[in-house]
DNA sequence: CGTGAGCTTGATGAGGGTCAAAATAGGTGG
DNA sequence: CCACCTATTTTGACCCTCATCAAGCTCACG
């Protein structure tokens, strides 16, 4: 573990910012309309909320405690996690963010960030501009419920967490987790036909998501590899027996559903 | 830990409902007034809306999981919790609800209910008709922002209870646990001047909520007793000493306030 | 080709689980 | 008011999961 956890300013490690092209980043869109079915028109003018996009390295902050939001920062491509730091040497991961999710949703209660957001991998970020969201959201009342109900999904998954951690051993809460990543996103075409995904996490931060060492993650991975339940390595993960993973942990991915 | 929870319906041991005298249980409003300033008729509004309440016994669902909500239930009396069973042997609460508080925010994205909940000791719930809550957010936003505030802070909640049982021993959960109780409750009155208040869950239940066995609780608590921190027993804590409690569960309370 | 980040392995021990039983506290009917 | 019964709390003994420490390994990268 880690003694220390840099604390630079978040700007500085912004990549270049820019206007998008229509059409380009649709995972927003079409991840809300799942949740919340929308109209065509809707389903457009959210397109078009997210004006600029940029790109953050990893390990960089995108959202930071305590600030005020003034805006409300989708996510369009890679990895990120909520967290929390303890005593400067430990820290605790509390929630993932994957593409077509947004970053926090405190600017649903005009109330500032209560937790910082962390790029695992490379990510890309849409910045949505709050005013221009809440006059869409006047106009069109679904699009609000829509992130009403991401917001549910996104607090289901920390009630689920908090079983994992409370109630689950190593191998089914590691288990657990990969069952959630691959049905997330599975739900936005992040999937390949071989049920492979990117995941760019160390197994030192799997274990601060999990509540476990590293080397207790290391060990159950191999545990899951020797069960040919999962392949793993180079940022890669493929799942090989999903029926088999979903058993161990458990699983029952109704919570990830809006209805 | 008993091996089998009942699942008896929910309806047969509610109470008499009856309607309610004028501010005969204000805690409602003035927990909605203090997480974002109300206009004195909103507060009426917000106290009109609860039209009847309810006792429930101790030990029952208030709220079954993936039933649609056609109805807020504010707690106004008593403790009440979230959870979830997992494989009918064994229990993992998700949260806690104090006087005040809804039982489930579901609501909001009019989807159906993620959790069941969960009467603690005896107590008194209050409804509030859909139709005319979202008649009356129409007339006054401040209403549904305050509620949104408060389901914020339930979430923020959550995101404690991750880190208490992914990077807290017990000890510090137990402390942390007291802590935001403690909080919770004096912020809506129910903590007299010697700083005790009620607690009535057992051992056993306290275990289900920090991810312990009963047996190490019960260690725990005597620890904690040992060291002059609390008294417990027949229902009642008493903080003795209120910072040296915090300063064991690193407790920071601005996780519980909505700014 | 060296260097550091990440992965793997082994050895050791602490925190907390489990089992079992005794001690208390409440609650009920006689 | 007592006797009884059950739920809860407390205590002791033992064991297992997982943390910690330490070292070696692999691999990408400058």
């Amino acid at each position: 573990m880690s003694s220390h956890y840099s604390v630079e300013a978040a700007e500085g490690f912004r990549g270049q910012e820019r206007t998008i092209g229509d059409g380009e980043h649709d995972v927003f869109a079409r991840r809300l309309n799942a949740l919340y079915p929308l109209q065509p028109q809707e389903s457009k003018i959210l397109e078009s909320l997210v004006e600029t996009v940029y790109t953050v390295a990893p390990h960089q902050d995108i959202l930071r405690e305590q600030q005020p939001s003034k805006e409300a920062l989708v996510l369009l491509e890679g990895l990120a996690c909520h967290y929390k730091v303890l005593d400067s040497a430990r820290r605790q991961m509390t929630g993932f963010v994957v593409p077509g999710d947004l970053c926090d949703y405190g600017f649903l209660s005009s109330s500032v960030t209560r937790q910082s957001v962390l790029s695992l991998g490379q990510v890309v970020v849409g910045r949505i501009d709050l005013r221009q969201l809440s006059a869409a959201a006047d106009k069109m009342p679904n699009i609000l419920v829509a992130m009403m109900r991401a917001a549910a999904i996104d607090q289901s998954c920390g009630r689920e967490l908090i079983i994992s951690l409370g109630a689950r051993d190593a191998l089914q809460r590691l288990a657990h987790f990969l069952c959630e990543l691959f049905y997330r996103l599975r739900t936005v075409g992040l999937v390949a036909a071989s049920n492979q995904f990117e995941l760019s996490m160390t197994q030192a931060e799997l274990g601060e998501a999990l509540g476990l060492s590293t080397v207790h993650i290391n060990r159950t991975i191999q545990q899951l590899r020797k069960r040919k339940l999962i392949s793993m390595g180079q940022g890669m993960v493929t799942i090989l027996d999903p029926a088999g993973l979903e058993a161990i942990a458990s699983f029952d991915g109704r919570y990830l559903r809006s209805n």
